[in-house]
DNA sequence: GACATAACATACTAATTGGTATGTTGCAAA
DNA sequence: TTTGCAACATACCAATTAGTATGTTATGTC
């Protein structure tokens, strides 16, 4: 990675961290270059605007952090309802950059930017729509591996598992900790009522 | 109402508007008060600062929002599903203040603010509690009268019914109003699973 | 080693921010 | 009918905002 490659994705992990902590829309590009070390020079020659770097961070630097723990947990175990399980535990317990009371970054950004900006909408949609399908692929995997009826719509229970995420993370606002214990048992007892 | 507080009701209503669609932190005063036609001076007499403001919207301008439909479709029916099942519905199509893209109020400001200001996080804490115990309330009814069994948890499953709702107003962001029928559909179907 | 350009650095701006200081007006009680 | 205070109105302020204009420096190529 070059030099300017480096300060590029520096700029869009410690934007990302910010954002995650105080919204889009509150923080500043001031907040971002102070906390990067990068002039405002830089800034302006890696983005056009804030509004681009939204998009990069979006496009870039959220999946990096995510992804690579989504993949994994697909994939661990022959089991279909152990995998989707062991994913939503993962991303709730086994994320260091993320914690309970700021939920994460992906929900908060749809919550607040998806409303104000096409550009961000698009994004967070194709975001969306990666992490659905791999869902639905796990699932779909299940069913021909004969541990879930086929008459299950597997676009339908993805998209619902992606919603209890979307839930868990805002109420885990208010509620802390012990309400993603407590919704975790809820969700294996979700996934085991599948026949 | 005296003039007064017909002028703070109106400040609390149009500040609600304008951070139901744009956020709390990206709504300023100065917004406020151009679409109340209200001038400074009588936006700080009424209230000591924006943070005050923003309690007093959820305490008050917030609840009566919502509350009317909640306590209306809770008591409904004799049937404890259908009830539920028109609330999260009623929530979701039949107040004309909300829309599918910008969600819902109450969902938006536990996810901006519940991280960034106790007062704030308190306040919605109050206020979830008061919607979960009327849910949980007419989960009990419904055990009591032998619509449900009584091995269920209605605290648990009033908190799933909010987790879902919050869920659903997010992604609704990102996939429109026919998402809200869908979940809708599948909404019923974990209702009428309880056995 | 000259030179071009990529990669930054600095200084600035106009607009907007939450909040304050200091007014003025209306209305109810005496 | 004066008087006191609730209920506003106006003018201001320092700090912060996204963005720009105009620099300077590093680096790869010939």
């Amino acid at each position: 990675m070059s030099k300017a490659e480096a300060t590029r994705s520096d700029i869009l992990r410690r934007a990302l961290e910010l954002i995650y902590k105080q919204g889009y829309q509150a923080t500043s590009i001031d907040d971002i270059l102070v906390t990067t070390q990068v002039t405002k020079g830089a800034f302006y020659y890696h983005f056009r605007n804030k509004e681009e770097m939204g998009i990069a961070l979006i496009d870039e630097a959220m999946q990096d952090e995510i992804w690579p723990l989504i993949e994994k947990s697909l994939s661990a175990s022959p089991n279909f309802r152990d995998n989707i399980y062991e994913m939503i535990k993962g991303l709730l317990f086994e994320q260091p950059f993320l914690t309970v009371e700021h939920g994460c970054p992906a929900v908060n950004l749809i919550q607040e930017m998806a409303p104000l900006n096409d550009a961000f909408r698009m994004a967070l949609i194709k975001s969306l729509n990666k992490w659905k399908r791999a869902i639905e692929a796990e699932i779909i995997r299940g069913q021909q591996a004969g541990q879930l009826d086929t008459t299950h719509d597997a676009k339908q229970i993805a998209l619902n598992v992606i919603t209890l995420y979307h839930g868990v993370r805002n109420m885990g606002k208010l509620l802390g900790k012990p309400y993603y214990i407590s919704f975790l048992k809820e969700f294996r007892r979700y996934l085991d009522i599948l026949n």
